[in-house]
DNA sequence: TAGATTGTTAATCGATTAACAATC
DNA sequence: TAGATTGTTAATCGATTAACAATC
């Protein structure tokens, strides 16, 4: 029963009860059960059980589930229990607000590299990281072992920084410019843009 | 056959097919087909013919669309041919990066006013506008006709500024913080937050 | 006209939810 | 034990895709 075909959404769903649970932890919960989850995310019970149960029995029935086990379950099947480099590509305002996202925390993914093209930025330290030039991402890439890469850098310069990406041999790839990426199918995409979500919210105003 | 029920994916796909439309604008591109749509965004032109035929019949048989009268009827569709204003809350980095989404673009969504709780900042100038303290929220709301909040504050403060914006009367949240925001179900609720984002992806590396 | 492409119906596929036996 | 809650199957619901008549 190793994961017979996990779909997008349940995979989508799986950082949003991690960050519940590492809520509950901080409020010494020790034990929650899929009805109280839903109710504080909002989503169907069934559904949360349904998500976990691709992945093996982490619950006691009658009992609920055990919050700091869930987690370390939840982040094995993420993967972030091992480290993972990202890249940050374009050290504009969105870039910089980006870059400390894990200042904070002890996560095992951490971004590791930051680029840009403008020569008054390269040299420039953000967050203790120099920012570099875009010519030694392919370089940096490898000796990092950068497996994915974060695109904030306008729309007309999107496409060229995913194909270089790519050729650097990421897997993975995070974009805020407005535009859609054409890359292999073999790499992964997600992307979130402001102003597509905005134009969306749109509609249901009035 | 007046939208018979528009599912939520449907709305979120229509502002991708409107980046692209004016991006053939663009290219002087007058004319294109479902089929062409489909190859270039990566999806199933029979979906984009679909999508399309909830809100009218805007192709022509043998032609395909006529892409400046899509462009308006997309637009029509999601409301941005009237004035849409909106609030963001949290002046930080992020904020910041946000606040100018707009900045070169003559739409008629626009982001109207700033709001943070740092003394520091009430008074400084954004994209020539003031940061506003919070306590001011609900009076501007009302006064400027705001219909949609952004927040980027910290997580926990999230829940709180969405009370107020909610409370202020406006009908769509955006959410940067990292967390599961409870709104009455009148009112809609988009979240983007890097660090689920990220997490997602690390599930497809290696 | 012949070729192309829409709008739409029907078929398929997949995801969500309900229900309940198992069991803590 | 009685009550609670899981894991899982079956039922439902919804979304995507295929197919094709209509027609430019």
């Amino acid at each position: 029963m190793k994961t017979p075909k996990i779909s997008e959404a349940v995979v989508r769903r799986l950082p949003v009860y991690l960050r519940y649970l590492q809520h509950l932890v901080d409020m010494n919960i020790r034990t929650v059960s899929s009805y109280e989850l839903g109710q504080k995310l909002d989503m169907n019970p069934a559904q949360i059980r349904k998500d976990l149960a691709y992945f093996g029995e982490f619950g006691r029935k009658g009992i609920g589930y055990e919050v700091s086990y869930l987690i370390e379950k939840i982040k094995g099947i993420l993967k972030l229990d091992r480290n993972l480099n990202v890249a940050l590509v374009g050290a504009g305002h969105l870039g910089i607000a980006l870059s400390n996202y894990n200042r904070y925390t002890k996560e095992k993914m951490s971004i590791v590299a930051i680029f840009d093209t403008d020569p008054a930025k390269i040299g420039l330290s953000v967050g203790n990281m120099p920012i570099r030039h875009i010519d030694e991402l392919d370089r940096v890439v490898k000796e990092l072992d950068i497996r994915i890469g974060m695109i904030t850098v306008p729309a007309t310069a999107a496409q060229q920084v995913a194909d270089r990406l790519v050729e650097a041999g990421v897997s993975g790839i995070l974009n805020f410019a407005p535009v859609s990426l054409r890359v292999p199918s073999e790499v992964h995409v997600r992307s979130s843009d402001v102003t597509t979500e905005l134009q969306a919210l749109a509609y249901y105003i009035d």
